[in-house]
RNA sequence: GGAGGGGUGGCAGAGUGGUCGAAUGCAUCGGUCUUGAAAACCGACGUGCCGCAAGGUACCGGGGGUUCGAAUCCCUCCCCCUCCGCCA
């Protein structure tokens, strides 16, 4: 959610948005601000009506108290008559207040000045590319690096069809091996974020309407999200939601922040629509493994540790040896409630393509405002709501994936990065190590 | 799921129809005193909205109602606690 007085004083910047975004109409600002104008002036009468009523009932008081009916009844009829008045502007005010605030859940963050504006994949700039892509040449010139979905199958590592037998496609079970490696990439993820000062945390995995509001999923975006309809709960599609709203509705201190968690959970998202190369195996599921990280901080220190945020999930991908590249994201790829976005993708070399790992965001104040989460700059000041940002630190099934095309040899074996052996209990997929 | 009790400011805790946005204590902040600190004393100290400001207005879990007037009475929803049932 924008601020009021921002959307006033600089419209243009938020028809901007709108447009560079392909978040709505540009027009939805004028609307804004009609309503805005409608709901200040009903406000403001309201108010004087309401003054006059409680002045009216302040002399009532003491008349009834001292037994003077006959003195009370003219002012009794003249706040019965104020009375009515205020009903009809209390009506105008609060729809106005209401057309407002939904116009306000409906306005997308505006994009950082550094933010490239474009609409396609190629407008997202690379900003890096670090590590080198496998090198196979050594295993000979037949040698055709395999998708990770037959390395998978090969060694019953991820069982897709008895997944989707038993609740659907996109739900895979991960066997033997496959599911070490899970469990060992999880408690990697998680010790790595401790280190880097991240205070571990275990969310629900479902959340309310509110928290959905919070964050920004809800309205417009539930339906990427499962629903327990009967019971008013979503399932998470991240952990960002329940881990944001960890703090909604409070007031920090300046000197407490930042403050910095990581969550590992499952995620669930219906990803309707979806089909093709893009879905095959590991590459989109309806429920997967992440570890996330969430900071709440000053909102002078945002872009510092957006960039240092970014830095300790690409610590991950460096421990795990996988070549990958830093993509700045441009307006229209960049969602709804992002001011800044970094996607990371790391090289596949099965597939031969780039598959993402990790979103790195800033939403300066944008979700803190709709969940209401403020810090007081200084000791008895007025709360000001302060920068939420989250990255994925990473999201596990196209790790997977990567780990083993990137990491097979000509025996059909995989062999895996030397920091992961501690947590898997083995070095190599395919072969029982003593 | 059934029965009962309860939700008030950062915390504790008064207030059961009329200057109550709300006593008091603790915590916090500023000051006096002190070589320094503690103690003591003095003062400040919730949030939203409208307004340049003065000020106004709303909020005592959420919503609705009764009344000239509601933290206080009624209805409803949510949450917490106790007991019973069920249960990992």
């Amino acid at each position: 959610m924008l601020d009021p007085a921002f959307i006033r004083q600089h419209p243009d910047r938020v028809r901007e948005a709108l447009r560079t975004k392909r978040a709505g109409d540009p027009s939805l600002v004028d609307t804004f601000l009609a309503r805005d104008a409608e709901r200040r002036e009903a406000q403001t009468s309201l108010q004087e009506v309401q003054q006059r009523l409680n002045e009216t009932s302040r002399q009532i008081g003491p008349l009834m108290k001292a037994g003077k009916r006959d003195e009370a009844a003219p002012l009794i009829a003249a706040s019965n008559a104020l009375k009515s008045q205020k009903k009809d502007l209390e009506e105008a005010a609060r729809s106005a207040d209401e057309a407002q605030q939904r116009l306000l859940l409906d306005l997308p963050n505006v994009p950082h000045e550094s933010v490239p504006v474009g609409f396609a994949d190629e407008d997202n700039v690379v900003v890096a590319e670090i590590g080198s892509k496998p090198d196979f040449s050594a295993f000979g010139e037949d040698f055709e690096p395999l998708p990770h979905w037959e390395l998978a199958e090969r060694h019953g590592l991820v069982d897709f069809e008895r997944g989707a037998k038993v609740a659907g496609a996109g739900f895979p079970f991960y066997v033997g091996q496959g599911a070490r490696l899970q469990r060992g990439l999880i408690q990697f993820f998680l010790d790595l974020a401790v280190e880097h000062g991240y205070t571990e945390i275990q969310p629900p995995l479902v959340i309310n309407e509110a928290s959905g509001i919070g964050t920004g999923q809800i309205p417009d975006k539930e339906a990427m999200m499962y629903e327990a309809e009967r019971d008013g709960l979503f399932l998470i599609p991240t952990a960002e939601v329940p881990v944001t709203n960890f703090h909604r509705d409070e007031i920090f201190e300046a000197a407490s922040l930042p403050v910095a968690y990581a969550a590992y959970t499952p995620c669930f998202r219906r990803e309707a629509g979806s089909y093709g190369k893009d879905v095959r195996g590991l590459n989109r599921l309806h429920q997967f493994d992440k570890v996330e990280l969430v900071q709440f901080v000053h909102p002078d220190a945002s872009y510092d540790a957006l960039e240092a945020l970014r830095q300790d999930a690409e610590r991950a991908l460096d421990l795990l040896e996988l070549p990958f590249r830093r993509l700045l994201m441009c307006t229209g790829d960049m969602g709804f409630t992002q001011a800044k976005k970094y996607d990371l993708e790391v090289w596949s070399a099965g597939q031969g393509r780039w598959l993402e790992v990790s979103s790195v965001s800033n939403f300066e104040a944008f979700q803190a405002r709709r969940a209401m989460i403020r810090y007081r700059p200084e000791p008895g000041a007025k709360p000001e709501p302060l920068h939420t940002l989250n990255g994925s630190g990473l999201a596990l099934p196209r790790i997977v994936a990567a780990l083993l095309e990137n990491g097979q040899q000509p025996d059909g074996t995989v062999h895996l990065p030397e920091a992961l052996h501690r947590y898997t209990g083995f070095a190599t997929i395919g072969q029982l190590d003593v």
